[in-house]
DNA sequence: CGTATAGTTGATACCAGTCAAGCTTTGTGG
DNA sequence: CCACAAAGCTTGACTGGTATCAACTATACG
């Protein structure tokens, strides 16, 4: 076999997440639903030059650690992520997943130290976006400082769903919301809002959830034995919207 | 009876919280934690001028509901409100307790409209800050606008700490997470760190820590019989603070 | 091909929910 | 000031959903 046909391992990572250094946020596919969302032209170039665009993050990398200085929030332009806290007890709680469009980080601004961890669940491209440079461009962008505003805003209550999640539903219910938020945001990048891929782990999920593995493995049975949807690893269909929907709604 | 010694009720209640609308900022006895932290005498002053010191808020008066217009964020001077959503089945799920110079209404800025419900718990001297005006103050006071953000980012952190705690945890942890919060609480404001008053219901108790009310009782009355609190109604005295604190962190 | 990791399935145990009853405090109108 | 109602809180008996422990299968990887 010729050798000169195998790209090395980075560049072919690269390829295969289409990540491309030199794009710039007015090019980027997902400005609809990123930071520059709603910013003039001349301003999206402003913005566009404090963004680093660094190497990919290969799987199961760290974007960030709890405790590590803060310094900028991180944009996903392709791949996904968690992140998550450790507790004293060694338990690993995971705070949110983040796909292409979603911003993440937002939690280290109050002091200064990241208050959770981010890792990648698989190969992803990431912008780096400073914060003191946003801080300042924000000053002069009124428009970016209430975007800005809106997103943390949005963590909020994107947190306190989860809360909500958490306070009472059984394990049915939680696999449910998850997978409903997980296909509307696939609908938002265009994505099939049935077939979803997850990019996270049994475990990852009931980290997520407040569940055990196992608990998660066989709720996505029933559900599935209940015709509700179909399951191949990691591959879900929703087979029936409506009666999801139905079910995380009622008690 | 000589009806001139009988004040109207509002200005019964208004000495009884402490409340004094002519108070400004850089008077309060709060603003080592309130919204003007860091600010120079003279920024104080022009964040005193935009905000309003309405009425104070009566026992179960609502501050603003879920679905209402977002106009201002609110910091707490006297007193004390829940947070709270209601999900589609009916149940109340408490998001948060506020606490003397605290902010609330942070989750209504995403899309300007509340998230959340608050109601005060009991009468309570509230000032509103409209948010638009806060807008364009930030812009002139960087160290303002770093301050707010800061306050929201703070808010995410203790949202993300709530759904740690809802994850996996035993109601006793749960229940305590909240008195050591409540007790670190209290010592910010100068009280005592081991003598609580809760100005909340077990009721509200269960629906912010994810259990039933029965639950929250007998955990109580548990934790009282193992000699590491004493409860009298809505009175606790943590005996055993650093005992307590094992019990949340081991697993 | 062997090992590690991820996921599924089954049997059992336990913590918190549910239902029910009674007690305590608060508030209100006679 | 008392009587009563309503709300808040506590306690007990029982139930049930999820965790735990364990074994097994499937998949990925060097």
């Amino acid at each position: 076999m010729d050798s000169r046909i195998i790209r090395p391992v980075a560049e072919r990572d690269t390829a295969a997440c289409g990540y491309n250094p030199s794009i710039r946020c007015g090019d980027c596919r997902l400005s609809g639903i990123c930071l520059p969302l709603a910013l003039e032209t001349g301003d999206i170039d402003q913005l566009d030059n404090i963004i680093q665009r660094g190497r990919p993050l290969q799987r199961n990398a760290h974007l960030y650690r709890e405790g590590d200085a803060f310094k900028a929030v991180y944009a996903v332009r392709s791949g996904a992520l968690k992140a998550y806290r450790t507790t004293d007890a060694g338990r690993e709680q995971v705070t949110g997943f983040y796909l292409p469009g979603e911003i993440l980080g937002l939690d280290g601004i109050a002091d200064e130290r990241h208050g959770s961890s981010a890792v990648a669940l698989e190969t992803s491209a990431i912008c780096e976006i400073p914060f003191e440079a946003l801080e300042k461009l924000s000053i002069a962008m009124p428009r970016l400082q209430r975007h800005f505003l809106q997103l943390m805003s949005r963590e909020i209550s994107d947190d306190q769903q989860l809360i909500t999640l958490l306070g009472k539903n059984t394990a049915a219910q939680r696999v449910i919301a998850l997978l409903l938020s997980l296909s509307s945001r696939n609908a938002r990048q265009h994505l099939s809002a049935t077939r979803i891929r997850l990019p996270m782990s049994r475990t990852d999920i009931g980290n997520y959830l407040g569940l055990t593995v196992e608990t998660v493995s066989r709720t996505l049975t029933r559900l599935q034995r209940d015709g509700l949807l179909r399951v191949d690893s990691r591959e879900v269909e929703l087979l029936d919207a409506t009666a999801l929907a139905e079910l995380v709604n009622d008690g």
